[in-house]
DNA sequence: AGATAAGTTCGATTGTTATCGAACATTAGA
DNA sequence: TCTAATGTTCGATAACAATCGAACTTATCT
């Protein structure tokens, strides 16, 4: 689990909206998820993340059930992820509509 | 100043090496700063950096002093670059040697 | 004026990424 | 066993980024 690459995974406006997702309303799946891309974009991002540590994708039936890693990116990285959110929910928090 | 920008900005290792290192030695050149990229290639990364409000340059003759913007990155996102410095600093501090 | 020093800009290369649609895999339900 | 739902993977494309060396600009020094 790398700084850069974490930082990576949340440098992208899309991955960033389904971060914040997932923390506001907790697990997801993956099309319960709304974002505007198509499902194989969002499959891309999923993968990013995953492969940065920062969510983890749970499988259950036909569905990937994604939750925030919070607990080890806070032991990781302390601060980073609540401080990104808040600059996130704060400033940005408009949806990546189209 | 975008959020995305800045953590796009913080994403890449020889960036994030500066920005520690200007952060623990103040200001500083160009030039002062040790980095395995030849000059070009810093003043890239320069760039990038001060595209995404995290750094400001000042000339002064032929240097271009730099630091980092703390104060307005503290302001706009609140605790981010402390939780960002920190955990650099704290788990990969070791120079970006070739 | 000439030389040196500090950076920037340019062109090229190489690799990476975001995006889409189409095809595929897997599981669940009728 | 079909069919539908949920994702993943693949191929293609277009854009972008990291890197280098060479040429350029600007300022200082002799």
């Amino acid at each position: 689990m790398h700084l850069s690459s974490v930082l990576y995974a949340l440098s992208d406006p899309v991955r960033l909206s389904i971060v914040s997702e997932l923390n506001k309303l907790g697990e997801r799946t993956c099309g319960g998820i709304d974002v505007s891309v198509v499902k194989s974009t969002k499959s891309h991002h999923v993968r990013t993340m995953r492969e940065a540590g920062v969510v983890h994708v749970r499988v259950q039936g036909t569905q990937r059930l994604l939750s925030l890693r919070k607990h080890d990116l806070e032991e990781r990285f302390p601060g980073l992820l609540h401080a990104i959110l808040q600059a996130y929910e704060g400033t940005e928090g408009q949806k990546v509509s189209e």
